[in-house]
DNA sequence: CTAGATATGCGATTCTGTTCGCCTTCACGA
DNA sequence: TCGTGAAGGCGAACAGAATCGCATATCTAG
């Protein structure tokens, strides 16, 4: 289930036209966006920025909402205007790396390679973007453990699309006789895209190093390739 | 810094003899349990069960603390000289459930079988026990989300013993040439734990049903097995 | 028995994410 | 020009986990 059709509307669109669903509140816009948004947008940005800074600085659990607010020059509750919670401000970088990840691959692939060349370029650019911020994957999974389901849809959305490019990868490759014919590209994708979650659960929690991290991952897609009993 | 010296000695253990370090305390016992211990034994007891009760009841973030430890008959602040926080609470439920499934498997299990057949027989019985509860993956997983790492460091533990009996296993099978003998079984036996533990977290998060998260998971040990390209 | 050490318990307090009620600003339509 | 309604902001307040300081109970050593 879960329809990937909508792409999530990448927030990094121009602000041209009058977007459609322009607010983060529940609220349902009753009016079109008249200019007064772009106030609402300076100030989202400027949350978005401190958050960022502060992230970075002293971790997510250490960046408290009220210093996050202060940096962006106001009341800690008024925050709430723009944002539903606190891990929200992270799953939005999350959501800008991954754009960041596909857009790289696309540029980066090179169609005429091995299907598992493809699958571990991939990977690899992938990892590079996402664990360059250790918080990052730590949190992405955090809140895939909240019951609230409002942030955790997010991102497991993001694992969606992901699982859903790979299986495209692996699709064409059973189209070239890359892969055997009787696979199943979804659930092969699924199982790597695990494979390298979990090694990336493993290298933020500091079990394995950046280099340890990596050469699992390789190891999990380079298994998926051969089987364990060829 | 923190003297790791002490491998908190399962609870689990019979009453009788003077245990090496029973208390979960940080603080060093100077003195071996003279029996003192027993009331305290007793109190941990008390809180275990009445954590266990509300967690049911209520899941885990329903549960308030105040709530336990009125359940428990103490004030909410005395359960911290038995337990260092909240979460902890649920994973000792969790280290013990992974008890009962190695010790199940090590009962069920049948050697002459084939080696894929016996990782898939594990991963079930496993998979049987982990999923009597959604929190407990659920907040398990998020426990290896802290920075605190005392308890995810717990987690992580439990994870690696059971990557190493899933290795065992596979290194049975190389040695009996059930497995390709240039395998790296560690290697795999992380891939296939990534597999199903990606599964149960779609599982926990009610992307997939009971269903598919075991076909998921059985489907990610075959082509682990079969290879992609075979 | 006394002194000391240790384990257990509690109420008050702190810290933090989040909500609430109220206010200001501003575009729009009559 | 005024009323309306929404966006954005604020301080107070709330809830829940975790901490602190102090009190009590239970044992050992002398």
């Amino acid at each position: 289930m879960a329809q990937p059709s909508t792409p999530s509307t990448s927030r990094t669109s121009g602000a041209t036209n009058r977007a459609a669903a322009p607010n983060p509140r529940s609220r349902v816009p009753l009016r079109d966006d008249d200019g007064r948004l772009v106030r609402g947008r300076k100030s989202r940005a400027r949350i978005r920025a401190a958050a960022l800074l502060l992230f970075r600085e002293k971790g997510f659990d250490g960046a408290t909402l009220r210093a996050i607010a202060a940096e962006a020059g106001m009341g800690a509750s008024s925050i709430y205007r723009h944002v539903k919670s606190k891990e929200e401000l992270l799953i939005e970088e999350l959501a800008d790396l991954q754009e960041d990840a596909w857009t790289q691959f696309r540029k980066t692939d090179d169609r005429t390679r091995s299907t598992r060349d493809r699958v571990a370029h991939f990977i690899d650019v992938q990892h590079e973007l996402l664990t360059r911020d250790r918080d990052l994957t730590l949190i992405a999974l955090r809140s895939t453990t909240r019951p609230e389901a409002r942030v955790s849809r997010r991102v497991l959305t993001l694992y969606d699309r992901t699982v859903g490019l790979l299986a495209e990868i692996l699709q064409m490759g059973r189209k070239n006789k890359d892969l055997s014919s009787s696979a199943n590209v979804l659930q092969a994708a699924q199982a790597l895209f695990h494979i390298t979650l979990g090694a990336r659960i493993a290298w933020s929690n500091g079990q394995v190093s950046d280099a340890g991290c990596r050469e699992s991952i390789q190891a999990g897609v380079n298994l998926m390739f051969d089987g364990l009993e060829s």
